[in-house]
RNA sequence: GGAGGGGUGGCCGAGCGGUCAAAGGCAGCAGACUGUAAAUCUGCCGGCGUAUGCCUACGUAGGUUCGAAUCCUACCCCCUCCA
């Protein structure tokens, strides 16, 4: 599929973003005319974003960049039913509340990447004309473009079916609230692809299927490949779960840290994909080879950073790591600060406790095991003794490194 | 509506009156080896805890028993077949 000709297709084809097109010419010409709209869906089930939606974030991003205009659909309509390409169960269904507090969360997190200002990327919540659907009309205008037929030909509900999970009408219906949103995202804002995971491929399909039947449009798919890493693990989860793209959830050295340990066959495909460095720049980093690929790394992690963290944030979890595993400098403010009261510091706090605290371990039983088995260290330090108490005087001005394991550490400050 | 099967720790999955905080696998954590990689090996892997100690847990609620994940009753949920 090589020859794109315009630029923004031909970026999205050379770093591996382009998994499945419903025309490729046709949407080429399109975006070579310019003014391109274009949308990505993103449910509201949670309160952030993460890796697992960088691919989708990146591609709108591009879609920016090169000059023309990303919508960002959050489904506070259809979080309401539930997406069944998950295969998993249904999901559990969210109040207006949550949906609200999620979608806050969810611009949050696309700033960083996005520019919303005038005449930018657009924020719209499918709950605009989903909730007040009503029922008879929807089904006479649309439903009979819809069959069952060929519904149950797509892949999520074939699955559900095959592996004899139940599949609620609930949920059946997801997809025609998706193919709607795209048909109304069209009419409203001239919106002519719709850009996802390629577990999307169906429901966007679908949205093409039904715009056509009833506007005479001709709209376009986008999918991009499922991102695994080369040892097959679905990317962004990790230990604590997904890697959020919001500080607050995981702070910029832990996720600066997450890019450093990328598995060496995938730096390649990860700096193409989750940085903007020059191709020719990614090859040369990709064809280093042993430890040397180490430096490719630390660059995937200061760039992946930078985009969802800032210039300030990178650099900063960059000089922390170099403090932290080589030994150079002291760039520790750059660790997560766990801060702990002068007063309660004064008394002595266990380290267990504080390990508990700084989230390195998830209880006091889980926080034994681990100076057990050798795991604590405190300032570089191994703890030998489960019962040691932690002082102000230990802690200093300078605040005290506490470690799990070699790579998670914290820095604990006394404050008043 | 009828008949049958099933609900066990994050997931899969054994157990079917005591020796069960519950085999085994996966995932996870730590240690060793390395390059903060992968692979491999070792240990850990419900909570609280100085503890051979206590608490919570095998769908839910009761019951039988010295003792129940295991037996009985009711209820809830899932699956299969029949109507």
């Amino acid at each position: 599929m090589a020859g794109f000709r315009s630029e923004f297709l031909r970026v999205l084809d050379e770093r591996g973003f382009i998994f499945q097109c419903t025309d490729p010419a046709g949407l080429d010409a399109l975006a070579q005319a310019g003014g391109l709209v274009a949308y990505v869906g993103f449910d509201c089930t949670a309160d952030a974003l993460h890796v697992g939606n960088l691919v989708s974030i990146m591609m709108l991003r591009w879609l920016q960049r090169t000059g023309h205009r990303p919508i960002v659909l959050v489904g506070g309509g259809t979080t309401k039913v539930g997406d069944p390409s998950g295969k998993d169960e249904s999901r559990r269904l969210l109040s207006d509340e949550d949906i609200a507090v999620n979608k806050r969360g969810i611009l949050r997190s696309l700033q960083k990447f996005l520019d919303f200002g005038e005449g930018g990327a657009l924020l719209v919540d499918n709950a605009a004309w989903l909730d007040e659907l009503r029922y008879i009309p929807f089904l006479r205008r649309y439903g009979r473009h819809l069959t069952v037929n060929r519904m149950l030909t797509f892949e999520s509900v074939r699955q559900r079916l095959e592996r004899e999970q139940p599949l609620t009408f609930l949920e059946f219906n997801y997809m025609v609230m998706q193919a709607y949103d795209f048909l109304e995202l069209a009419r409203r804002y001239g919106c002519r692809l719709q850009m996802g995971g390629s577990d999307q491929w169906g429901n966007i399909v679908c949205g093409i299927e039904l715009a056509h039947k009833t506007d005479r449009i001709t709209l376009y798919g986008l999918t991009s490949p499922l991102i695994t890493t080369a040892s097959g693990a679905k990317m962004g989860k990790t230990a604590q779960g997904a890697v959020w793209l919001d500080d607050n959830k995981v702070s910029p050295f832990a996720y600066w840290q997450f890019w450093r340990n990328t598995e060496d066959a995938d730096v390649g495909r990860f700096l193409r994909l989750f940085t903007e460095l020059p191709l020719d720049e990614i090859r040369r980093l990709e064809a280093l080879e042993g430890a040397e690929l180490n430096e490719a790394k630390k660059i995937l992690a200061y760039e992946a950073t930078r985009l969802c963290h800032g210039a300030e944030a990178a650099e900063r979890a960059a000089r922390a790591a170099r403090a932290v595993f080589e030994g150079a400098g002291d760039g520790l403010e750059g660790l997560p600060v766990v801060a702990v009261s002068r007063a309660r510091l004064a008394q002595g706090v266990p380290v267990v406790e504080l390990l508990t605290r700084a989230g390195l371990a998830q209880s006091l039983s889980e926080a034994r095991r681990l100076i057990r088995n050798g795991g604590a260290r405190l300032d570089g330090r191994k703890v030998e003794d489960e019962r040691l108490v932690v002082t102000l005087a230990m802690v200093g001005a300078e605040g005290l490194k506490l470690s799990a394991g070699k790579k998670r550490h914290v820095l604990i400050r006394a404050e008043s």
